[in-house]
RNA sequence: GUGGAUGUAGUUCAAUGGCAGAGCACCGGAUUGUGGUUCCGGCUGUUGGGGGUUCGAGUCCCCUCAUCCACCCCA
């Protein structure tokens, strides 16, 4: 009997970890600058809260849910995103209640049972992010701005900001009548997905693929002549800050996100030479989920994206996370007596903190060396019969090949000073 | 969920239906205890899995699994 990881999957081996570990603390480390504090909840909840907050007609709840019965028959899922469970503690903990903003952010795996592709997976990691508590559009620009300025300082490049708004509940319905009337007459000319479009979910007619489709999109009503002056106010002040945090963008009225929670202010970033998953990450506003999902009235914003195709990206940008830890020393010994007194001299260093790698075992005194090389160590120690007698030690400068010999009691000061 | 391509050594790839190979990597050697370059030698395979056609299948057919691409969806 073979096993094998689950169709989908994919374990992060060790030349990739660092890249992760990387990533992600500089996520954290600008989650601090900005005043966000992390925050980890369960990997599975309770069914209904995605069914609730994400809409029960979108295809993540629909076909992509990983659902099961505890024990008990109770129903869970394994959360195909992030941002339901964090409203969920938000209002369980009672922040709503209170008058402060709460800025908070999370790094973990979601699951959703998708076709695999580049890109794509069933268990794949977010970075997300989510501010509770004001509808100022400074929120707004600031954490769009944190988006932009996470994947850029990375070193990305090739990537773009487009940013929409879907208005609030009012604009939003008077735009679907709107957009049911232009659509009505050419119900026939649509692809089948269209035609269903059309009655599940109107607004995503509007980024079908489909050329004929697209063309008598461009023809269709934009959301944006549908806002009302409260909304178009506020998107304007969100560009205008925008510009103020010197963030460029465009504005793409059909952007469409795929969750029923959002209002307002849709945002994604773009990046341009990745094939079909290009969406690095996307968020918005979601002035009414905390209302829906039983907490008092409480404007939001967020976004997440996903570490797996930032991975592609930088490495289609050939920026380069290569931080693979190199020793500092690689130690050497020839002999069984030698091996022995190498022991207690590498755990010395290693509790000082120095990287001491090594593979006494190794047959041959070359066959160390050769290891020792291939490691990139910038110094190796050697102990062999001689040194075992004058109990000193060689330090040897790999790049330069300079050796000297040292007092073996000596060793660690010698080389706290020199690393 | 739909359509298509692919699957051979650790890895990148060869092999008209006729003995499964090469580069890289790895291991060893080139006078005793000194690496990188060079030279010499060595190891590695249920050809993803199962069935079928055939004297004979990596190659043709069917099923299955996986990866990739597009649709779809989205991060």
């Amino acid at each position: 009997m073979k096993y094998n990881i689950p169709r989908g999957t994919y374990d992060i081996l060790p030349n990739q970890s660092h890249k992760w570990q990387y990533l992600i603390r500089r996520f954290q480390d600008l989650a601090a600058a900005y005043g966000y504090q992390e925050i980890s909840t369960p990997i599975f909840e309770q069914s209904a809260l995605f069914e609730r907050s994400s809409g029960s007609s979108s295809d993540v709840v629909q076909k992509e849910m990983y659902r099961f019965l505890d024990r008990k028959g109770r129903e869970f899922a394994l959360r195909p995103e992030g941002t339901a469970p964090v409203v969920r503690s938000f209002i369980e903990n009672s922040w709503d209640k209170t008058q402060s903003r709460t800025k908070l952010f999370y790094t973990g795996p979601m699951f959703r049972y998708d076709r695999p592709q580049a890109g794509r997976y069933r268990q794949f990691w977010q970075y997300g992010l989510e501010f509770f508590g004001s509808h100022h559009p400074f929120y707004d620009a600031e954490v769009i701005a944190f988006l932009w300025n996470y994947l850029t300082s990375l070193g990305l490049k090739k990537i773009h900001l487009e940013i929409n708004s879907v208005g609030c509940p009012n604009c939003l319905h008077e735009y679907e009548v709107a957009l049911k009337a232009f659509y009505q007459p050419h119900l026939s000319e649509l692809c089948g997905d269209c035609q269903n479009r059309f009655e599940v979910n109107p607004k995503r007619l509007l980024d079908c693929k489909v050329p004929s489709c697209g063309e008598i999109a461009k023809q269709a009503p934009s959301q944006l002549d549908y806002l009302d002056e409260e909304c178009r106010t506020h998107f304007e002040q969100v560009q205008h800050y925008l510009q103020l945090a010197n963030i460029e963008f465009m504005v793409n009225p059909r952007i469409v996100r795929g969750l029923d929670y959002y209002s307002h202010t849709a945002f994604e970033v773009i990046f341009d030479g990745l094939g079909a998953q290009n969406t690095l990450a996307g968020g918005g506003r979601y002035n009414y989920l905390v209302e829906q999902m039983g907490g008092k009235p409480t404007p939001a914003i967020g976004f997440a994206g996903g570490f797996e195709r930032l991975l592609l990206a930088l490495e289609e940008e050939g920026v380069s996370l290569d931080v693979d830890p190199i020793p500092d020393v690689y130690a050497i010994a020839m002999g069984e007596e030698a091996q022995k007194a190498l022991m207690p001299l590498i755990f010395v260093l290693r509790n000082q903190g120095k990287k001491v790698d090594c593979d006494p075992e190794k047959s041959s005194f070359k066959a160390q060396m050769k290891a020792a090389n291939n490691s990139q160590a910038r110094f190796c120690l050697i102990i062999g019969e001689d040194e075992l007698s004058s109990k000193s030690v060689i330090l040897k400068d790999m790049e330069s090949g300079e050796q000297q010999s040292i007092a073996m009691d000596k060793v660690s000061s010698h080389l706290l000073q020199i690393l």
